[in-house]
DNA sequence: GACTAAACGAGACGGTACGTCGAGTCTTTGT
DNA sequence: ACAAAGACTCGACGTACCGTCTCGTTTAGTC
């Protein structure tokens, strides 16, 4: 019975240890499992169910719909930083960049979660938090264009936001749209390609 | 060398005109329609059978499944030609061709379209058409490049594919993924970053 | 392709024959069987589905709801007509009417339809059919109670309806409520107790 | 013959006073109050706790079952001694009975107990209380009769049992089964039509 | 112009997955 | 140490689509 007159919302603390988390980290881990095995097609709850041991409807009741389950599993996985490469010449580090990123998307999971980002509807509550992941990717590159500044291979205050752009396009329109292969060699060829001349 | 056996399986004789003509076509408008009022998600075979006056059953007869379906649909959108721009100049050939581009991404049924090209599986017969849709369309481009030769705007003989891949990549990039509005202004910009100095 | 301009709502001539027939017989006597198995609790769809070797789905195309089915598959029961009896004596048939209605009351059967029928909400579709199968019932009672007027056991022009529902009402009281079994011998006692001294 | 080992099973002494008291009536109260409002169907424990304020797991802790629940509350409304009226005369005594009988049934918490009671299964402990508060029911109603037959309308000794469940049969079976109301006249008919005429 | 088979209309069914609700149990956590 | 509260298991319900099956009915295309 309650009867403190608080009646600001009771805001209910989460729990986090225990079983809580044990229950968290299984259905997480076998989302993530399931998209490897059957892509983002073929993805069912049941399925995750079945390989967490979790019961369904636990997952419906922490994860609102399939489509939170999937981005909160994949947002894990992007969460994590990738490394930013320090090679000594922009052209290196840009390859290098590129190279992690079209293992990802080549990846059985990374397409998946690619997949899933491209089925969400134009404008929704996820698309935000999807945005924010590409920010937080963005600022990575910079640092790689900061340091090339102090090495004297890229104009001082320019943005490199178009060329990052162009890059990361390119591969992506290879990968997922004409559904081409993307080798080392046609990476150097294409940074070569698009920064321009000047930058040594 | 004896005729084949002649199988009894008597080549059932197609028919074309009239009322198969004109179910045809009304499912595929429906299709087109039910692509632009809901999207890819939302789209359903059975909505297309209420709009066209088509019972479902019909045109599961005709194509194989919901996916031959858009497929068909989407194709004869893009099998459309698009007018090949002539103003004088590299660039602004470029910006013309990506801003269509863009219109088209951004339209409803562009945007449902490319959901629905991304939605299918890595490798399918449908994967393959896709790719013959871009390669259609590179080979457009490409003649604004030729001509951009003989005014002296491009080295005679170079390939242009890295570059038409990173500008339209770029956008795709922009639309699709980061989901960020593309303005004639960024495109002007971009064609201005990524087109090599030396192209005057 | 509709185009007849008929406006008039095309009312949807069900199906009888073949598969239709067949599978609904099929889900009608799986839904007696589990009824007659596990109660009116522990009836389940599902249960049904299996028994019957009928998809769950297409029983809730056909039938609106799992009340929809107990309905129709024990009105079919009640439908039946009960025989009406002719012993020459009022007291005789009453009593063997009852014994029949004491009979159905305590089979497996009979109890989960009345539980069902209980269970349902005070005003709604189905209390209506409900009520026209009780009117039907006592409409065949009051034949007995008409051949007791030509023997001169029964006023003639009395209306019998408030002696019925005591009579009737007596059982239920003590089988549902009371939950005390009824026996051939109280039944007697009980036609004795309610009918008029009068009516010899 | 020795001691039993004495299983020190520390037999836990409920606690009665203070809290625990309160979090009864609390509960008890709310799941009247919820009885009334949404019926048997549409009854939920946890609509229970959110009314009165008490966890779901501590219901649980103190009534094994919803059912359990359900029973004791409206057990507390039964065991309410009802009136035994005294107005000279039988008819009007049992009419005056029958009436109030009405009233409960009518009502919705009385509508809500007897739907529970109806659901129970056949056999259970509960039915065992069912039964026992009929019986106590039944006794009072028989103080009616012997009245009636202080005053020479009822023949000593003779058991009203029969009588007395034709009677209140009757409008069970009206108001539950046939679901058609009750009126005032309609109960002095009834208890003129079912009284022996002998009973003046 | 009549015939024959292709295509269509129409209703129902099998099958997969989603999400929801409620009952009752288990376990972490705060007092 | 104990009870309050959160989270979980379990079983069931009902819904939305996809694609298939089986009839009967039109209608196109040939003879």
């Amino acid at each position: 019975m309650k009867k403190q007159p608080e009646e600001d919302v009771p805001e209910p603390r989460r729990r986090t240890g225990g079983r809580s988390a044990r229950v968290q980290a299984a259905v997480l881990g076998a989302t993530m499992d399931e998209l490897k095995a059957h892509g983002y097609d073929g993805f069912s709850v049941a399925a995750v169910a079945a390989r967490s041991g979790v019961h369904e409807t636990s997952i419906y009741r922490r994860w609102k719909s399939r489509d939170g389950l999937i981005l909160e599993a994949t947002f894990a996985l992007f969460a994590q930083d990738i490394p930013i490469p320090d090679r000594g010449s922009l052209r290196e580090d840009l390859v290098n960049l590129l190279s992690g990123a079209v293992r990802q998307l080549s990846s059985p999971i990374g397409w998946a979660a690619t997949q899933f980002a491209m089925a969400l509807p134009r404008e929704s509550e996820m698309t935000q938090e999807v945005r924010q992941q590409w920010a937080k990717r963005f600022a990575s590159v910079r640092e790689v264009f900061d340091r090339a500044s102090l090495r004297g291979e890229w104009p001082v205050g320019k943005n490199p936001q178009d060329i990052i752009e162009s890059l990361v396009g390119a591969i992506y329109l290879r990968i997922l749209h004409l559904r081409e292969p993307v080798t080392a060699a046609h990476l150097k060829r294409l940074v070569e390609a698009v920064l321009p001349a000047t930058c040594k």
